[in-house]
RNA sequence: GGGCGAAUGGCGGAACUGGUAGACGCGCACGACUCAAAAUCGUGUUUCGCAAGAAGUGAGAGUUCGAUUCUCUCUUCGCCCA
């Protein structure tokens, strides 16, 4: 055997990294006569260095990109950096930084980390959000939906934290507490921005079905999250009140009607305007403010109300007076604010009566009841009959009692067929500093005023004392006043959410030079739409439901752009785990910490005496300690085989476990298959023989495979089938003859390896002289057809035994060649043959009856 | 509570529109090389059984000549919403 050098991927991944940097290779231009491909992974947060789940992201849309590319498409690949947001600013807060300096020093570390895995990307088309390049153009877009009406100022509630002094995201709120303060979180109104999303929920919601490549998973995440209700308007006289002579509820269940017993109105109802004065009431008030803005806490919140003086009258039987409560479970965003509670067959009412004693009314049955039935420790909530109701006794709940009592309400003039969204519009003021400024001001008279074109973009300021109480920019008086049009002015301090750079950075990317436009309809026209989008699940809801939005903003009365949908397809991957391990005191130990030696018991490195417990394997957190550093993988194993480990264990949707043994597995995998190309090399210089068929089918068959297996993402397929490629070409290498199709095959090996080991194939065919590169082999249809087939020989549809026949062999003929086997005679020769069931090139069965 | 999805060896997983279950990898065992070890290579590895053979894809039913794949019921787990 030869001997040859290890593969030094060190000198050779730097070597690629740096042709393909200096070559520009994967800058990309319109180029018309070429079909294009844009292939886009979540940009990330900054938040210092690069951890496996981005690894596992980047890999599959490089392994894609590459493909296509190879494919012949004109591959549009780009990466930028979501670089607005909170943690810059805590972090600048705790070490008295500058965010836009933490924010820089962490891109350039992870770009350099990036590039050392060897990605494809275009990075000649790099933006960063927090860059005044690109918020410049968002400031713009801004005020172009301002115009539209789509963008609009109410107040609204907050999470607000009273002792930070500021607002709080709903995942800041723990257990309703502020992260970082500890103290009970309070629902705190406030003037804010917002993105009117609601205009479009249903075009959202109907879209979904044109979105054929996006995991079904997804589109129902979304659906529920729009929320799309059938229900009605009821109008509910008030007895006798001086306040209010009528109150309008929505309900999706007006067919209980008969068995309502109270109705609730939400706090900020504009009937609690008579309460405004009554203390009661404004202690009332104050203990509903103390749970915080999301739906779950305010599900879970104990329910409780305020009674009021006023009786409504069912409008089906004006007999029946109920009373009215202002409860906390009632909110204003959703329908009128007012609902009619039906304890018997709600829970939250349920709970809410059972609280304040109010009447229990049955009027929906089981279907395997008699109208007897009542509801009595539980509320009944499922399908059966209504009784108890008078005219609308016997309809059958829900579909047939819902359409009928809406069809009684509106010939009677009672109410209203009403469809309602639970989509609520989008919040998008932030009051932080390190976020997009809202490029608005106001006058003395508290007038919104648009910041002149001129003067964009509203630059943040530079020198800004973070450590403030609330929001800094309010605090920087210099900043704040501004004249326009010589008068003075007050400038809007709230900040974007960063959801909303994330909603259009694809569209950026198109155009990612442009200095004067945020894109430019040529280059829309043909990039777009995203033709993959690849991230974590955990963006299924609102990031894809905030740019889908976006795209029909920036649609709308607008001639240029006719796009709807900006991912055409969608992939969602799983995460990267590892196990856990903690020590005697339950502390949390880092892999690093850890020793094996059977891979059983675990042993504190520092301590080997020391057990330690091994937990279940879950994604990597800081927090559990059981995160691995992808730079010191890539440092000691190099990015192709971390790359190729990546994606080897599971299929990409699915979370994949971390193992050191798998990745060394990976390494060696590259090392061998380095010692096979070198040995085919040396092979190649001996003198030629004929021809081997059986490289050739083997290389076709896999060629087929992999395509496959590549079209459908299954890209852990993709690993095995090298292994077995490298397996079959190692026997043929033994062989030691130069085949005259040896080195031509095993050159189209290479290349279908070169997605996902770039630096390592391109190595090996420079050696090889390679030319044709960047060309995705083409298949050899007559080697994916083999004359001999193996047919599986059943009886009664077990499995017996297998003949390899001629393809071209009859049904009868095969069947006469079997009857003489001896291993089937002993079960033919036992019973009467009934039947014969043969599957062209697959299987033959006969039935027998013993 | 509702919706969606999953369940295959010791482990991760493979199996095209129903047609050889366990590809490939990890781990493990044995062997070769070596003074020895590592590395490397070879062989084996679903279970029971010496074997012939039988059973076997979470459990139970159904459709079918034939079910990991289709249908129904149940169990467990995961995710999302509440």
């Amino acid at each position: 055997m030869l001997q040859v050098d290890r593969y030094n991927f060190k000198i050779i991944e730097d070597k690629w990294q740096n042709i393909w940097e200096k070559s520009k290779l994967y800058s990309s231009q319109i180029d018309k006569n070429k079909k294009k491909f844009y292939c886009l992974e979540m940009f990330p947060y900054p938040s210092g260095k690069i951890h496996m789940g981005h690894v596992r992201n980047y890999t599959i849309g490089d392994v894609l990109s590459r493909y296509k590319s190879l494919m012949g498409f004109n591959v549009l690949h780009p990466m930028g950096w979501d670089s607005f947001g909170m943690p810059a600013e805590n972090a600048a807060k705790e070490n008295n930084l500058n965010p836009k300096k933490w924010t820089e020093d962490n891109i350039k570390v992870m770009k350099s980390q990036l590039l050392k895995l060897g990605l494809s990307l275009d990075w000649d088309r790099e933006i960063s959000t927090c860059s005044s390049t690109y918020y410049k153009h968002q400031q713009k877009i801004f005020l172009e939906l301002y115009d539209k009406g789509l963008v609009y100022r109410k107040e609204s509630y907050v999470n607000w934290d009273p002792v930070d002094k500021t607002v709080l995201a709903n995942e800041q709120v723990i257990d309703g507490k502020g992260w970082r303060s500890g103290a009970i979180v309070e629902r705190k109104k406030l003037n804010q921005w917002f993105f009117k999303i609601s205009k479009f929920s249903n075009e959202l919601l109907k879209d979904l079905d044109t979105l054929e490549e996006w995991p079904e998973k997804v589109k129902t995440m979304q659906k529920n999250w729009i929320g799309k209700s059938f229900g009605c308007e009821i109008d509910f006289k008030i007895d006798k009140s001086d306040k209010v002579s009528s109150i309008k509820c929505y309900t999706t269940r007006p067919d209980t009607l008969f068995g309502m017993s109270f109705l609730a109105l939400s706090i900020d109802h504009p009937v609690s305007n008579f309460y405004s004065k009554d203390k009661k009431f404004l202690d009332f008030k104050k203990e509903c403010s103390t749970s915080g803005t999301t739906e779950e806490s305010i599900a879970l919140a104990p329910k409780i109300g305020f009674k009021t003086d006023l009786q409504a009258i069912n409008p089906l039987n004006p007999k029946d007076k109920v009373p009215v409560y202002f409860a906390n479970f009632v909110l204003m965003d959703y329908g009128l604010g007012a609902v009619f509670g039906c304890p018997g067959h709600d829970q939250r009412d349920f709970d809410f009566a059972k609280k304040y004693d109010l009447k229990i009314k049955t009027v929906v049955r089981p279907k395997d009841k008699d109208d007897n039935f009542k509801v009595i420790n539980k509320p009944y909530s499922d399908g059966g009959f209504i009784i108890n109701s008078e005219f609308l006794n016997g309809f059958k709940v829900p579909d047939e009692s819902i359409d009928k009592t809406i069809d009684i309400l509106e010939k009677k003039n009672l109410g209203k067929k009403k469809t309602n969204f639970r989509l609520k519009d989008w919040g998008i003021s932030r009051q932080r500093y390190w976020g997009c400024p809202i490029p608005v001001a106001y006058d003395e008279n508290n007038k919104i005023l648009k910041i002149p074109e001129k003067d964009l973009p509203v630059t943040l300021p530079e020198n800004i004392n973070l450590n403030t109480n609330g929001n800094p920019l309010d605090e920087n008086e210099n900043w704040k006043n501004i004249t326009i049009n010589g008068m003075k002015c007050k400038r809007e301090t709230d900040t974007l959410d960063t959801f909303v750079d994330s909603s259009w950075y694809f569209l950026r990317f198109c155009s990612a030079n442009n200095k004067l436009k945020p894109f430019e309809k040529n280059d829309l026209d043909y990039w777009m739409p995203v033709d993959q989008y690849i991230g974590g699940v955990e963006h299924a809801i609102l990031h894809l439901l905030y740019s889908r939005f976006f795209m029909r903003a920036i649609n709308m009365n607008n001639n240029e752009i006719d796009l709807k949908e900006p991912f055409k397809g969608l992939f969602t991957q799983g995460m990267v785990c590892h196990e856990t391990y903690k020590d005697e005191k339950n502390n949390w130990l880092s892999p690093e910490e850890v020793l094996t030696k059977n891979g059983k018991d675990f042993f504190e490195k520092k301590n080997p005496s020391k057990k330690v417990k091994v937990g279940p394997s879950e994604s990597m957190s800081k927090s559990k300690k059981n995160t691995i550093d992808p730079q010191s993988i890539i440092d000691k194993y190099g990015a192709d085989s971390v790359r190729f480990f990546i994606l080897s264990d599971s299929p990409p949707e699915r979370d994949v476990q971390w193992s050191e043994e798998g990745m060394l597995s990976s390494y060696k995998f590259v090392q061998k298959l380095w010692v096979l190309t070198e040995n085919i090399f040396d092979i190649s210089n001996k003198d030629l023989v004929e021809n081997s068929e059986e490289i050739e089918v083997f290389t076709n068959q896999a060629l087929n495979r992999i395509n496959y297996a590549l079209e459908k993402f299954r890209y852990n397929v993709i690993i095995a089938i090298f292994h077995e490629i490298y397996s079959f070409f190692r026997k043929i290498s033994e062989q030691n003859k130069n085949f005259k199709n040896l080195k031509r095959n095993f050159e189209k090996i290479l290349i279908i390896m070169s997605p996902v080991l770039p630096h390592f194939t391109n190595e090996c065919l420079t050696k090889f002289d390679y030319k044709d590169i960047y060309k995705w082999p083409t298949i050899n249809q007559k080697y994916l057809i083999e004359e001999e087939n193996l047919i599986v020989i059943q009886v009664n549809g077990k499995k017996r035994s297998f003949i390899t026949i001629n393809k071209k062999l009859e049904e009868k003929e095969l069947i006469d060649q079997i009857k003489d086997k001896q291993l089937i005679s002993k079960y033919l020769d036992n019973g009467e043959l009934i039947k014969t069931i043969y599957i062209k090139n697959r299987l033959i069965n006969f039935i027998i009856k013993q």
